[in-house]
DNA sequence: GTCATAATGTTATTTTATAACATTTCCGCT
DNA sequence: AGCGGAAATGTTATAAAATAACATTATGAC
């Protein structure tokens, strides 16, 4: 299995989360700096929320994860922050499961695409696959935007 | 354009609607008998409103539509017939607009792809195309079980 | 420092979905 | 026809997810 291979699968192998943790923070902070936009605290403290989690997290669990720390924070502190982090590729949203979670490879969001396990909840994010439907709906004369990918079912591990 | 692909843009293309949702319909009902379950009054007048519609409908428009002629339907009416509908394959659920819309190709859903106008709001559904990300997830050990594809952009006419 | 803008905080409400339990309908059986 | 269990529907209340509207604070260009 290729290197890129492996690394789509993160999110089902062992590996050093810490460390893929403070890689992906490193990398958004770059990115935005890059773009002159703000990672601000608030910003910064639901991203790394959602990197901690191995499995995606619904809104009000991040919301629940802040209050932990800090009382009274409301909804619309935690979906704006949601927002911005979707809006600059550092967090996807799980449509079929009202739930987000951090992007495994800033940068490169064209189309992503995501398997997602029934029974460990965890996320595999894998990137830049080509879709059929693109070129027919191209055909079509539809024009893509945006492209929701979201496969269920069983990884490795617990197919046993 | 093959019969098969202009099929697949139904949704895009002017088409007797009436005759389609009787075509659909008949279907339907075939399709219940052959498997013996149901397709009890309630089912049926959720399935004839979603078929009216060219558009996803959000359970709450649906119960809107059958309050317009019943009074006082409450939401598990139309969520369990939504529920019936989606596990016989004859609606699917538009995961990335909370909504649902009747299937057009009622018997072989497999996978199905759709492709959703930002500015029309019309759906089509694609049948049947392979999604490589299925193939890389089974080289993974990943078991697939339900691909949920939804292409969001605009349709031909739209935009122009 | 001033000022416009962006970001955050606050309150209330809307939208979407389900839990729990009561009643009715269906259908095979006697 | 009449009985009885299962399925479907009806009812009430509540949970879960998201946003509207407005007030306050922080930021950065000038
Ligand atoms: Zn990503
Ligand atoms: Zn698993
Ligand atoms: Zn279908
Ligand atoms: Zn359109």
């Amino acid at each position: 299995m290729t290197d890129s291979r492996k690394d789509n699968a993160l999110a089902f192998t062992r590996h050093d989360h810490a460390d893929c943790q403070q890689h992906l923070l490193q990398t958004a902070q770059q990115l935005c700096a890059k773009r002159s936009v703000r990672l601000t605290p608030r910003r910064l403290q639901v991203l790394e929320i959602l990197l901690r989690s191995h499995q995606p997290m619904g809104a009000y669990e991040v919301l629940q994860a802040m209050n932990d720390i800090e009382h009274n924070i409301a909804p619309p502190i935690v979906y704006r922050a949601l927002d911005f982090l979707q809006q600059q590729g550092l967090v996807h949203r799980i449509e079929s499961q009202n739930a987000f979670i951090a992007c495994i490879h800033p940068g490169h969001h064209t189309t992503a695409q995501f398997l997602i396990c029934a029974k460990c909840h965890r996320v595999a994010e894998l990137d830049d696959q080509q879709l059929p439907a693109m070129q027919l709906a191209q055909d079509l004369g539809f024009k893509a935007e945006h492209a929701v990918v979201e496969i269920n079912g069983l990884c490795a591990a617990c197919r046993e």
